[in-house]
DNA sequence: CTTGGATAGTCAACAACACTGACGTAAAGT
DNA sequence: ACTTTACGTCAGTGTTGTTGACTATCCAAG
């Protein structure tokens, strides 16, 4: 907004989606968005005893196989008093396993159980079927675009925590 | 972009967007991206004593004055126990204003006070701070295709609420 | 080798918030 | 009159998050 209004009819059209009310309906998008994203797993859980909390925790433990409660605590954002509420039923319900640290017996490995697998399966699987349909819809441009801008969107830390796990996964 | 599988090398290419990876990378983008889009708000309510509920009723009022508590439940996506507790201090605190019906007594119209314009205002500001250096990064394209997937991704129901919103606001 | 500090994780009690269910009131609509 | 709708409220439950206090382990300084 400092330097660019050279030609001010031009730069109307070229900054219109930092508009104010363009903003505020991205704002708004996002949240009915995110309705959407956690609404199909919310389902699944409400059936068993479980919440967003267990769900978020199967899913980076199935994605760092072997990941430590602090590593999960920095990608979650939560205190390590929540998570190990979360962790204590996953675990006494066979979701996964706990394994101390080999050079480090401090530390605690975390693992999927083939239990858990197979609940970290069928919460992502709705999950996908949701998001892989909004791809489709979209086309690929779209989606290049929405993952761009997600990933702007991230705090410095989390982009961080974000690309270490792609890389992970391929 | 229906039917174009005459080359198979090429249908890989353009499909490579709804691989299960990619979803995967989704999902925890739009994990991580909630984060931050919720964190600058979030930081201004904790000092207060209100809560991300209060935030989303404060947008909402804010966005379509004069609305009444049955809509908001459809727009916020709560039970009215959940809303009416908000909604109970924000109206103590004056901040929004209940009024009665005209034309159908039994109906609340809500409003903002000057002093909720205020809160509302300091906290859109600060959320709009990061969607804007997000887009100003990623680009009007991306900005497009943002907007294209999120809105693809929600519920029918909540995109109506959604495209309503914007014919309401510009 | 012992002491002391930092780190990893656990347990217990409490607060915030959302949900269900039931009930009450007022005002429409029929 | 009877039913439905819009709204408010009370009570009870569950998930999630927080603070505070605790154990176990590692590591480094004396």
């Amino acid at each position: 907004m400092a330097d660019g209004r050279g030609a001010s009819s031009q730069m109307g059209e070229n900054l219109l989606f930092l508009t104010d009310e363009q903003l505020r309906q991205a704002i708004e998008a996002m949240f009915f968005a995110y309705r959407g994203f956690t609404a199909d797993p919310d389902r699944i859980l409400d059936d068993m005893a479980y919440g967003r909390a267990h769900h978020r925790a199967i899913h980076f433990i199935n994605r760092a196989p072997g990941t430590t409660v602090n590593n999960l605590l920095g990608l979650l954002g939560v205190t390590k008093q929540s998570l190990n509420r979360v962790l204590r039923t996953l675990i006494s319900d066979g979701l996964v396993q706990s394994q101390v640290g080999k050079t480090d017996k401090r530390e605690r490995h975390l693992y999927l159980t083939e239990a858990g697998r197979a609940l970290e399966q069928t919460l992502s699987d709705a999950q996908r079927v949701r998001m892989r349909s909004a791809f489709r819809d979209a086309g690929p441009e779209a989606v290049a675009g929405f993952r761009t801008v997600l990933e702007a969107m991230m705090d410095p830390e989390m982009r961080h925590s974000y690309s270490r796990l792609k890389e992970n996964g391929g």
